[in-house]
DNA sequence: TCTGGGGTCCTAGGACCC
DNA sequence: TCTGGGGTCCTAGGACCC
């Protein structure tokens, strides 16, 4: 019998729009939204505030669909560097609670707090760290409380904004199986239709299914999703997922679809010089070169080439695109194109390596005496002191 | 006058080697 | 004188996520 663990998933709400509010707080209260190019007709909404959501604003909807919902909605360009600034902020603060923090992207991450299991309940811990997200960061978020992984994601799903809830074990029958099955995290557009197909609609009618049926239609990603269904998740919290690009790229969507080759050796030459400064930043060579190619009709083709000699110059990159896209073009109207390096060198990669084994894995005591101090002097003496484990056994 | 851009992981088939 | 099978690398496509 494995230890029983406790697993938060913390989400921040409506990111980009959030810290641009907190950026400007003239900005509160009002429907905001974040997107790309909004001069142009092919800009998407990438996020939005509560207020713009309320009109029926959604994410990935063009500007101007959007603009017709909600004449009064405030667009702003994307700011990278001051999310990633603000990312950086709020993971340093999870930081000071467990070294067990695996970040999944920008605005999201798990963190493993068994150790703190017979210190605190969950509840307090999280509102602590909600609190001082919101009072250091000016920042809400959503934090799901469970015993792994897809729980906890599934949990911080449920209440937003500023929500935080528990989903246990014995909670699964009435708070996640009647879900619909597109909420289920891992299940994309492409495969509701073939689970509807098959009269499974709900989290429920997945955990409930034949395995014989699922190994033979979905293999054992079929399996996979049923054991998660049902509640279970080994998955631990990899602190060191993140931290290693496996692939650094650029694309773009040309302003409209094009044949003309020096429209296209624009394109690329922008593309690889992008690619280039990131390579360069992160003083990383690559490999392997591929192509994106994306047609008028919206089908995509990829090409890709591993090289003999690590690369990262400009004039290397635009020569291998070249040489994939001559090979590959059909001659149609390209509507976007992409440069993507793969098989990355990197110069510190040993001493990265290193890093895996001098890691300190488990929290040391001192440091949660440190933190239930903290707490303590929030909450007081008492409520601190009753622990997770005899509620639960209540 | 639809539908961005950044990624990860998985699968399947062919080449090649033993 | 009809010939197996395993392992690995590479490429292309697809699903999914934020």
């Amino acid at each position: 019998m494995n230890r029983a663990r406790l697993i938060f998933h913390l989400d921040m709400n409506s990111f980009f729009a959030s810290v641009e509010i907190a950026h400007d707080p003239t900005l509160k209260g009002k429907p905001v939204a974040i997107a790309g190019n909004p001069e142009e007709r092919r800009g998407i909404i990438v996020t939005s505030s509560y207020e713009a959501r309320a009109k029926g604003v959604k994410t990935t909807m063009p500007i101007w669909q959007a603009k017709k919902l909600c004449p009064t909605l405030l667009i702003l360009r994307p700011n990278g560097d001051r999310y990633r600034a603000a990312s950086k902020a709020l993971f340093d603060i999870l930081f000071t609670y467990t070294p067990l923090v695996e970040q999944v992207s920008i605005d999201e991450g798990y963190l493993d707090l068994t150790s703190y299991l017979k210190e605190i309940h969950p509840m307090l811990l999280a509102v602590n760290i909600q609190k001082r997200i919101l009072e250091e960061l000016k920042l809400p978020c959503s934090i799901g409380i469970s015993p792994n992984k897809f729980l906890a994601k599934m949990a911080s799903d449920m209440k937003k904004p500023n929500g935080i809830t528990i989903l246990r074990k014995r909670d699964i029958e009435n708070k996640l199986w009647p879900l619909p099955i597109e909420e289920m995290h891992g299940i994309g557009k492409r495969t509701v239709e073939k689970w509807r197909k098959l009269g499974l609609s709900m989290i429920g009618d997945l955990a409930k299914a034949d395995k014989e049926l699922l190994m033979r239609k979905f293999g054992e990603r079929g399996l996979v999703l049923q054991e998660r269904a049902n509640g279970h998740d080994g998955r631990p919290v990899n602190p060191h997922a993140y931290s290693v690009y496996k692939s650094i790229g650029h694309s773009s969507t040309l302003r409209s679809d094009t044949k003309n080759r020096q429209m296209i050796r624009a394109t690329f030459d922008d593309l690889a010089k992008r690619v280039h400064l990131r390579l360069r930043k992160k003083e990383m060579f690559a490999k392997g070169v591929q192509i994106t190619i994306r047609y008028h009709d919206w089908k995509m083709i990829t090409r890709s080439r591993k090289l003999v000699n690590p690369i990262q110059s400009p004039d290397d990159l635009m020569r291998e695109a070249n040489i994939l896209f001559e090979k590959a073009w059909n001659g149609e109207a390209v509507r976007l194109l992409g440069i993507s390096t793969y098989d990355l060198l990197e110069k510190k990669y040993a001493y990265k390596q290193l890093d895996l084994f001098t890691y300190q894995e488990d929290i040391k005591q001192e440091e949660i005496d440190k933190t239930m101090n903290e707490l303590r002097e929030r909450f007081g003496e008492d409520i601190v002191r009753k622990g997770w484990k005899k509620q639960e056994e209540e």
